[in-house]
DNA sequence: CTGTATCCTTAGGGATACTG
DNA sequence: CAGTATCCCTAAGGATACAG
């Protein structure tokens, strides 16, 4: 990975700074994709090829890491790591500031007022569940 | 501006999804920076066209606008709207994940701490004095 | 000082085929 | 199922010149 600089907003868009990692961290996060094809799946379309670099580029970074399914050993999982579920709180801002703009969001409107009135309690039980489905702790 | 969905998380990714907006955000939040040069001479060297693209898109989009500097008429000014203020939380949460991982972060280290134990003080802060400098209000 | 306009190069991305 | 490998094309970006 290549620096333009040393800023901590340019440390952040070396990571997610392009069309795509966002919206995988996403489907990580709040829909509970876990695996190649479901990201694929995704309304917007990917491309193989993309889909196949973003998520070699987000393990390089440390964001997201791959193994085994538990369930079906034959199968890949993709997990977050700390890092990547460190994350979630920009992404609940960013989708707070969206609700706040875009007349013709989908969000959840419970969720934006969830996030809205208790943030902080809402980053606290979704970061519980991602570490205990993500990290096993 | 095309969408690919509507997503909350792909909207904010079409106002700043690319490698430059958020650092001319960056610049225009923490850097008291307001004038084309000032951007044009950060340190990640942006060409002048596409800085001047980027500004343009910023400005479509609704996050900055411009008018005459009340000091130096001649003279262009940029400033923050309310949706461009508006996402100072997620600058600071990226800010503060980036002071985490980043071991060569040159972010400021009171800062860092202020926005960890007291974020949403911070962020009451700068956005009173954003409004006030790039607001009136 | 604040930009366009231009030219050229490169990186990112879509489509598709193919493999373990 | 989870990916590479190609090919091709376009959009993004750098350099530079120039204009209001």
């Amino acid at each position: 990975m290549k620096f333009k600089s040393h800023c901590p907003i340019n440390y952040a868009l070396e990571h997610i700074g392009d069309k795509w990692s966002l919206l995988i961290l996403r489907d990580l996060m709040f829909k509970e994709k876990r695996h190649y094809n479901e990201f694929f799946d995704a309304e917007e379309n990917v491309s193989t090829s993309v889909l196949g670099t973003r998520l070699r580029s987000l393990e390089v970074g440390g964001i997201i890491s791959k193994g085994a399914d538990e369930v079906k050993k034959s199968r890949i999982k993709y997990s977050l790591t700390h890092k990547g579920i460190a994350m979630l709180p920009f992404m609940v801002d960013m989708i707070v500031w969206s609700g706040l703009y875009d007349d013709d969001t989908e969000a959840d409107r419970a969720f934006l007022t969830q996030a809205t009135e208790h943030r902080d309690d809402l980053i606290a039980s979704i970061t519980k569940k991602l570490s205990q489905d993500h990290l096993g702790i």
